[in-house]
DNA sequence: ATCGTGACGAACG
DNA sequence: CCGTTCGCCACGA
């Protein structure tokens, strides 16, 4: 298990109730300014692979989008429905204003 | 090593 | 506000 793989998780695990982050942003508080791609692709594997328990519903795109693809039990309706449930309000389909929940260290 | 792929992001047109 | 292109990084064939 890599370093930042390491770190990923645990900042995962800081975001607050109600507050979301962008991939970007997980990478770049991971050590990896650019690493979005690789964030992606270790929540993809933590999905099946769950070492530890992260509110990885709490991880969008920095558009303010849920951009999931419906792999095993993470569909982008859950996701969509975790974060209703935390109190954020979707304009339109997976879209949200990112800006009035994104963390902010 | 090369190539295609992906829960990304930013820059264009 | 689209859709495309390109740069980014790791993984697997």
């Amino acid at each position: 298990m890599s370093i930042f793989r390491k770190n990923v998780l645990k900042i995962i695990a800081k975001i607050p109730y109600g507050k979301v982050a962008s991939y970007g942003q997980i990478a770049l508080y991971a050590g990896k300014p650019r690493a979005a791609r690789e964030v992606g692709w270790i929540l993809h594997q933590s999905e099946t692979n769950p070492k530890i328990e992260i509110p990885w519903w709490r991880v969008v795109n920095n558009k303010g989008r849920v951009t999931i693809k419906g792999s095993y039990s993470n569909t982008p309706i859950v996701q969509q429905k975790l974060l209703i449930a935390e109190g954020i309000i979707f304009k339109r389909g997976l879209e949200f204003d990112i800006e009035n929940y994104r963390w902010k260290t």
